[in-house]
DNA sequence: CCTCCACCGGAACGTGAGGAGT
DNA sequence: ACTCCTCACGTTCCGGTGGAGG
């Protein structure tokens, strides 16, 4: 008798799969050769080059938007000042990567440079995760800088992320660092800011902004000529010869994310994801189909993540608004929403909140994009938002129906 | 042309949780 | 351990308004 999973199984064997080296359409992948990007490189390399003789670059800001390749560059030029350094003998400087958006506070951003640097309490220990006063765990990084005697090169991957969060912690923090030069006799700091934000300086303070940003690096998006090349060097390394063999898919893959701003993760993403799809069903080539799909399930899964994640209220209103177009209501205006609304709340034994914020998060709503809303006149029947849900009906019930208390007051209301 | 509905959306304020400072 | 601040989340209050119907 033939075993069920032989034929699948057969398949993965014979053959050589979709893939070669499916990390090369990672994001966090610094491949050999960043092409467009030689004038940023050029810029950065020039500003970090003093550090091989032991002269303190300048700091750096460095804007773009998402996917224009400010962290790949950043961490590529690091790369080859390291390797140069060794390669001529001289003293390497030393190297930190800090995501800000995940290393939020002061003392988590020195524990990351402390870890960075090697720096160690008195008895050889880690720093700890946390416990020590924000000034000694200061000090020890100071201490472990000045006995190397080095320059150090910091990364703060989506500054304006901790600007945001608090504007006077994250300028203090900003601050703390730049001004740590002052106190170091034998080692130098310099930094460079990465932001997507560029309105992010105006909420800088202007000390911290002076010192930070001495030299500024401007990654302009990627057009659909520079996605295309960029996808094509990545095809030769993450896959096997002949998988994408019609122009098109690349053509495709580029054109969907170049309506995105021009975002070479989300195209690089995007073409990982096709690859599964085909992987997945066995298919041999990566077609224009695999990569439609695969827009369509990574909108999903955006969607599906937003949606889990919204605060039990959010989701009692959404649910709220599923319940009335599932009912085949076209019009669905605020105050009925509203009505559902409390009828939920109350299954779910929630609070009721009022009409006023349940508006609110209608909005809410609305610029996440679940749903769409205009303000309308009803004339004499007053005025009032239409809503419409913005995503498929069948994917928001899924979703809502898979929330344990949501679907049990959905058998309540819709019986 | 006026009225008046049913809500919009700004403003000010209340509250409890979580940090920072001391 | 203590107070003080800040912030997110809500509430209360209220002036504002596009247009159907009189």
């Amino acid at each position: 008798m033939e075993k069920p999973l032989d034929k699948l199984f057969d398949k993965f064997l014979q053959g050589q799969g979709i893939f070669k080296d499916r990390d090369a359409l990672r994001p966090t992948y610094v491949p050999n050769d960043l092409p467009y990007r030689g004038e940023q490189m050029g810029r950065i390399g020039s500003i970090l080059g003093p550090a091989l003789r032991g002269a303190p670059p300048s700091n750096i800001l460095c804007y773009g938007k998402t996917g224009t390749g400010k962290t790949v560059v950043s961490r590529y030029v690091l790369e080859q000042l390291v390797n140069k350094a060794v390669e001529s003998k001289v003293n390497a400087p030393l190297t930190a990567h800090v995501n800000c958006r995940i290393v939020g506070t002061n003392y988590r951003v020195l524990k990351t440079l402390c870890d960075a640097i090697g720096a160690t309490m008195q008895d050889g220990s880690d720093v700890p995760f946390t416990g020590l006063p924000t000034d000694e765990i200061r000090s020890i990084f100071k201490k472990q800088l000045e006995s190397d005697s080095k320059i150090m090169v910091v990364v703060l991957d989506e500054v304006d992320s901790l600007v945001k969060r608090d504007v006077n912690q994250g300028n203090d923090i900003l601050y703390g660092l730049t001004r740590m030069n002052s106190e170091l006799d034998r080692s130098r700091i310099s930094i460079i800011g990465i932001s997507n934000d560029l309105t992010f300086k105006d909420m800088l303070d202007p000390r911290v902004l002076s010192t930070l940003g001495e030299e500024e690096v401007i990654f302009a998006p990627y057009n659909a000529v520079e996605l295309k090349g960029i996808l094509q060097q990545r095809v030769e390394i993450a896959f096997h010869p002949g998988v994408i063999g019609d122009e098109g898919v690349i053509n495709l893959v580029g054109a969907l994310a170049a309506q995105e701003h021009g975002d070479a993760r989300r195209a690089l993403d995007l073409l990982r994801t096709a690859g599964e799809l085909a992987e997945r069903r066995g298919d041999e080539r990566v077609l224009q189909d695999h990569v439609r799909e695969a827009q369509k399930v990574i909108e999903r899964d955006a969607i599906t993540d937003t949606v889990k994640t919204l605060p039990m209220q959010s989701k009692a209103v959404l649910f709220s608004v599923y319940v009335l177009a599932d009912k085949g209501q076209n019009d669905i205006y605020t105050g009925e929403c509203f009505n559902v609304y409390s009828e939920i709340a109350k299954s779910l034994s929630l609070d009721t909140l009022t009409q006023r914020r349940v508006s609110d998060l209608i909005s809410e709503l609305d610029m996440m994009g679940l749903i769409n809303t205009t303000v309308i006149s009803k004339g004499r029947y007053g005025r009032t938002k239409k809503i419409k849900l913005a995503v498929s009906k069948k994917q928001i019930g899924a979703i809502l129906a898979d929330d344990t208390r949501l679907s049990k007051a959905a058998r309540d209301i819709i019986g």
